[in-house]
DNA sequence: GCAGTTTGCGCC
DNA sequence: AAAGGGCGCAAACTGC
């Protein structure tokens, strides 16, 4: 059973509708005006699980969670906006149940509310709920909300049919949706983060926390031996301008501030830069401010956004969640008596790039856990010749080390080559590539636009040609890459949608953090091996709902551990 | 003086 | 011959 749920647009939060709807959108039931829509979901959840099919799961899931209701199903109307049009040629267009609305009447079609940088925890502490949350829907108040769902879910059904493979598209929009479960279910766990041990692992490295917000001990050191290497009274290590000159009075030219530049560069006062950028990064990034900023009540809550990157890879805001420093690991422990159950995808991409494109020799590879081992003899008995190779296929390198095992590449896996070589020059052209399922890359830019068809100018200037070149070849790395990127994406989205229908029926394990390729679960002690179970059957599964009958093998590197930072 | 852009880092 | 894809964030820098 599928049933059609909005917040009422115009009243308080808890206003709501809710109606029975068929398997096309049709009317199954009377519309109902509810008090408390949450409540009403708790009910109906209770009694019989139905794919519930609303506006946005980002909108309603945090206060749901907040009552303790847990939803099994739904299907994210303003995600499946947002696959459709990028389908469809336009991505980046609106992408609420009022745009969606909208445009489907031909009326003026409404921009998305912005999502907005979180409010830091301080200022909006979750465990306290909003009055209101914003409302995302961007329906106008003439329109009767069910009304709009019904019709926008119909028409999506239209759309998703309409595609090449509706089969595939369909398992997208359902793994994209419960993804957005999951993603609001963490966000309500958050990840366990110990302020203490946080604020041991800063005074190891930096001295201890300054009262007035200077900079630490250790910074001030750095920067003051750094100086003097330099022959200099001081200088501030974070001025690109101030490093660059100082250098070049003591006779060294930098070709740029990079760290894999400076470290080519025989100067005594290169480590101690390099040391002093790597204090400066922890004490910017990851310091105290934002232990204060982030952790509260013993948890870390980022923010996620399903569907937030172009190749349907997770963005997260708040915090930086999706690049926790490892040295900053140790301070994610489990409760006690809890676990964490730690697993991450080993070599998702190449893996993924043998089962798209069916290359018999790649798929040979996959049968190993270590795919770059198992290549190695194909790339002169290297196996970091076999890294470079493939990682440089996928990412459209060409120059420099990579040449040689590119070359080996291109003759002996032919089939995962052309399968990357199509897609950057569909790029190149300006066409548009999919992902397995069919998430679909943005058009050009107009940057690209321009450059592209600026080739076709006679009379443009060498400089400008060259230029376009660029630009279109840049395009074409993006296209090759996008395909990869955006299959893995989803088939790590098939995953966790998996693995959070098994995990209920557990009692206690809980999702916690998921970042590409990598999940983490948060889980009593006794539930650990389960666990584990759970996810290398999940890790399978995805790969056959993903492609279908493969020899490609998926498997997961799972530990159970006290502390993320022992977990590899 | 403020807002937007650039640079560089580190995560995948 | 050949600048390897995606992101978020902080500080410096640039332009108005």
């Amino acid at each position: 059973m599928q049933i059609a749920a909005t917040y009422d647009p115009e009243g308080f939060r808890d206003r709501g509708f809710v109606q029975a709807i068929t398997d096309d959108g049709a009317e199954a039931g009377p519309a109902r005006a509810v008090a408390d829509l949450e409540a009403e979901v708790a009910a109906l959840e209770e009694s019989g699980g139905p794919r519930w099919v609303w506006p946005a799961t980002a909108d309603i899931a945090p206060a749901l969670l907040r009552r303790g209701v847990r939803v099994d199903r739904c299907h994210d109307l303003a995600l499946t906006e947002a696959l459709l049009l990028a389908y469809e040629g336009h991505c980046g267009e609106p992408r609420s149940l009022g745009a969606a609305w909208a445009r489907l009447h031909g009326l003026p079609v409404p921009e998305d509310r912005a999502e907005g940088t979180m409010a830091a925890p301080a200022d909006n502490p979750t465990t306290q709920p909003a009055l209101f949350e914003p409302d995302r829907s961007r329906l106008s108040a003439d329109v009767d909300p069910l009304r709009a769902v019904r019709e926008v879910y119909a028409e999506q059904l239209r759309r998703i049919a309409a595609t090449a493979n509706p089969g595939a598209f369909r398992l997208l929009v359902a793994a994209e949706s419960a993804a957005s479960l999951a993603a609001a279910e963490m966000a309500h766990h958050g990840l366990p983060w110990r302020a203490d041990v946080h604020s041991q692992i800063l005074e190891e490295v930096l001295g201890p926390r300054p009262l007035d917000g200077s900079p630490p001990r250790e910074m001030v050191a750095m920067a003051a031996r750094l100086a003097e290497a330099l022959g200099i009274r001081a200088l501030n290590p974070d001025s690109a301008a101030q490093v660059t000159k100082a250098f070049s009075d003591a006779g060294v030219k930098l070709p740029s501030l990079r760290r894999w530049e400076l470290e080519g560069i025989d100067h005594p006062a290169i480590p101690l830069l390099l040391k002093y950028k790597e204090l400066s990064r922890l004490y910017s990034f990851n310091g105290w401010v934002w232990r204060d900023t982030w952790v509260v009540d013993g948890r870390f809550r980022p923010e996620y956004s399903v569907g937030g990157v172009v190749t349907g890879r997770w963005a997260a805001r708040g915090g930086g969640a999706l690049q926790i420093a490892r040295r900053l690991r140790k301070a994610v422990i489990a409760d006690p008596g809890w676990l964490f159950v730690s697993a991450d995808a080993a070599q998702l991409e190449p893996r993924i790039l043998a089962a798209m494109a069916q290359d018999p020799g790649m798929a040979e590879a996959t049968q190993s856990d270590d795919m770059y081992s198992a290549l190695a003899g194909v790339f002169e008995g290297s196996r970091d010749q076999a890294k470079l190779g493939l990682l440089g296929a996928m990412y459209g390198q060409t120059g420099g080390g990579a040449a040689a095992p590119l070359a080996l590449m291109r003759r002996r896996f032919p089939k995962a080559t052309a399968l990357l070589d199509d897609a950057a020059r569909e790029g190149e052209r300006g066409r548009l590539v999919r992902s397995q399922l069919g998430r679909t890359c943005p058009p050009p830019s107009q940057r690209w636009q321009s450059a592209i068809a600026g080739d076709a100018e006679a009379d443009a200037a060498d400089d400008s040609n060259r230029r376009s070149g660029q630009v279109a070849r840049a395009r074409g790395r993006f296209t090759r890459n996008f395909v990869i990127q955006a299959t893995a994406a989803e088939w790590a989205e098939v995953l966790l949608a998996l693995l959070r229908q098994q995990l209920r029926t557990l009692d206690g394990p809980q999702l916690v953090f998921f970042q590409h390729d990598e999940v983490l679960v948060h889980a009593p002690r006794e539930h650990a091996a389960a666990v584990t179970e759970m996810i290398i059957q999940c890790a399978t599964a995805a790969g056959r709902l993903v492609f279908g009958p493969s020899p490609v093998r998926f498997p997961m590197s799972v530990h159970s551990v006290e502390c993320y930072g022992d977990a590899k």
